[in-house]
DNA sequence: TGTTGTACCCTTACCTCAAATGGTACATTA
DNA sequence: TAATGTACCATTTGAGGTAAGGGTACAACA
């Protein structure tokens, strides 16, 4: 598997690196069990930071796509398949765009919309980046 | 009825005009048919300019609280009294709060959600200010 | 000892947006 | 003519976000 930065490619590199490893899952030639290089190999290799390569594998973690096993290193998921299919984050945008829609018919401004959400964002705990 | 803008309030101007109205028409000393300044003599007056009063206008009117009559000036709108209670903002920030409730459970990061509702809100049509 | 993923610290560059300002112009009407 | 609300053109300031980098440190294990 070959993994590959184009920094003339307005999506930053994490996404890229998500997006070729989805790739290969789906195209087979990534299967369940593969494992993939360490993060700060990866890291070197592209010439990028190893935050950069671990944020691209904590993503690819949430979605079932690959497996993080410690010392042993990272490995391609069993479900790779299914976790490499179904896209949260057009599901996040579709859900959202609805929302949106509906606060828009009531009469709210987009400012009003846009301040709200960032009040809601802060005001809400989370976990992840 | 006596309007201030404090400015070392974090709250913008166009907003505290709009509370101290909406006060106004609750605590009784501003009823339905009373005559506001103009816009342009209320800016001169607190030292704004005319379009961050209009701005306060037009979000009154859009709150039924104040009836823009062209060139015969703004009047406190018939059902001013129910416009001044209902809570545009509140009612937004609640629906938004729990869409994004929806969403962390999902799994979604906050910079996903984040971006998502950017792009959400660019890719639709949208009228007001 | 060296490598694994992971978790912190802080910093930089870039981008988008809200808020506010300045100026000009319009139709309407007293 | 003067005043009304309104609609454009434009700019500036400041806040807050993402993405990415640099560095240090930890427990677990071969």
């Amino acid at each position: 598997m070959q993994v590959t930065i184009n920094i003339d490619n307005p999506e930053p590199a994490f996404a890229q690196l998500t997006a070729q490893i989805k790739q290969g899952v789906l195209g087979g030639s990534l299967n369940p069990g593969d494992a993939l290089p360490s993060i700060r190999q990866l890291a070197q290799d592209l010439s990028l930071n190893p935050k950069t390569v671990a944020k691209a594998y904590r993503m690819l973690e949430r979605d079932q796509v690959i497996e993080s096993k410690g010392y042993r290193g990272t490995f391609i998921h069993q479900n790779a398949m299914a976790g490499s299919t179904h896209d949260l984050a057009a599901w996040v945008h579709e859900r959202l765009t609805k929302t949106i829609a509906v606060l828009r018919d009531a009469g709210a401004t987009d400012s009003e919309i846009r301040i709200a959400f960032g009040n809601a964002m802060n005001q809400q705990i989370s976990k992840g980046t």
